[in-house]
DNA sequence: TAATATAATTCTACATCATAGAATTATCAA
DNA sequence: TTGATAATTCTATGATGTAGAATTATATTA
């Protein structure tokens, strides 16, 4: 059965003027438009999932004043939008500076991924959904690869820390993003403050030390935790 | 409109004499049975996650031979039913030995991670979608409190690095289920092959090495960087 | 230039899904 | 005994992703 929300984008195109089928007539705006269509959907449908509250193809459809299937068409399923949505965020890292100490070069990369999950919170997770490995991937692990040998690692070694060390940065990000690595709550603390001092010793004792810790501490320091790991492979 | 699958339920429950509504007779095989359905609900709703190809409502209620709103009843919404999947698989964490070397204890629990998300791959990311903080998690995170005191950390640190420790372990457990962390397939090999060794040099001289990676390497490694790194703080 | 293929769009329709709300039956409490 | 409450099924609905057909414009080919 048609519904409203079905019939939404009708509304929105007879707006656009943009209501009937086929094959749009080329646009002088956009001479060499290959693409330019994928990359309006992109963007609207990131800017959609990031306001959350309901990130469908319809909703998205809705937006652009197109007709849904449009955007199959282009991505042939829902499913291959948010790979394409993954990919758009992997490349908006930036090279690091080669010259710079390996330390300063995986630094950059891990605050990189950090800023990309705070600025994009939800779509920020389909990294882990797909584990992107598209060409910038590789990339960027030729940087991490490039950073862990000047660290003095042997080649087994690196293969096995590059790894790790992606899958610890996107694990950290995803974190914060989530809300697992923000300061404690009140809610918590309170829940926390409550239990009792025999059963949780240490967490108890910690408490105040929860009530300290700033935003973004926990990943700088177990960035450098992981960094002085790393440190440590030479001896 | 009904459809086939609709009915599917129903064919079942005349099978099972269950078919009609209201609440069911008391059954002296389970005489304390508040909460024995719930429990056979999550049993076979991990079940059917694993099993893949479409964990719905309306399938886990196939399989139990009961009506899909029992669940629903039960778990207020999908999400709950989720949720309660994902404290499930979190109460499997077993308790560490406190008496056994604080690195030992950490290994210890970084293992019991890996090991569950290898046993329940689908399950296991619903831990990251919630970030579980149920009752079962207090009592591991205690367990981590107490071995980064006895690491020698001071308590800002304690704090930091015991939340950047469960999302890195959490990270690498997903990465590896999810195929990130498997050792290097053949696809990608010959892939990595194919690029010029002057654009990717690093990579290109790893290639062997990817070759000789074993499984679990990678986890294993990345878990003794990090008590590594760890142990630095004490200087 | 005409005919044909292809690209890009909308339209129509449908199976599936989660779940709200009502009806139903059994147990428990007063 | 009566009334509340717990646990179940039944009925129905709006929303979703997307298959398939129709439509229109451009590109290619004869």
């Amino acid at each position: 059965m048609r519904t409203e929300k079905d019939m939404d984008h009708k509304k929105n195109m007879t707006a656009n003027k943009k209501t009937r089928p086929g094959r749009p007539p080329k646009n002088k705006a956009s001479i060499k438009d290959s693409g330019f269509m994928k990359e309006r959907i992109l963007d609207v449908a990131i800017e959609t999932i990031e306001e959350n509250e309901g990130f469908t193809v319809r909703e998205v459809a809705r937006r652009l004043g197109c007709d849904p299937m449009t955007i199959i068409y282009h991505f042939k399923s829902k499913d291959g939008l948010e790979r394409a949505m993954a990919d758009v965020i992997n490349a908006k890292v930036i090279p690091v500076d080669p010259n710079a100490a390996w330390r300063d070069r995986l630094k950059d990369l891990a605050f990189q991924y950090r800023f990309l999950a705070l600025k994009y919170p939800n779509t920020f997770p389909l990294l882990m959904k797909f584990w992107v490995t598209g060409p910038a991937d590789y990339h960027h692990a030729e940087m991490v690869y490039q950073a862990l040998t000047d660290a003095g690692l042997k080649d087994a070694q690196v293969v096995d820390v590059c790894f790790g060390w992606y899958a610890s940065m996107l694990g950290m990000a995803m974190a914060e993003v989530k809300g697992l690595l923000k300061p404690v709550s009140e809610d918590v603390l309170d829940e926390i403050g409550q239990l009792s001092a025999n059963e949780f010793p240490v967490m108890s004792r910690l408490l105040p030390s929860f009530q300290k810790q700033k935003k973004g501490s926990s990943y700088k320091t177990m960035v450098e935790t992981m960094l002085n790991g790393i440190e440590r492979f030479r001896f």
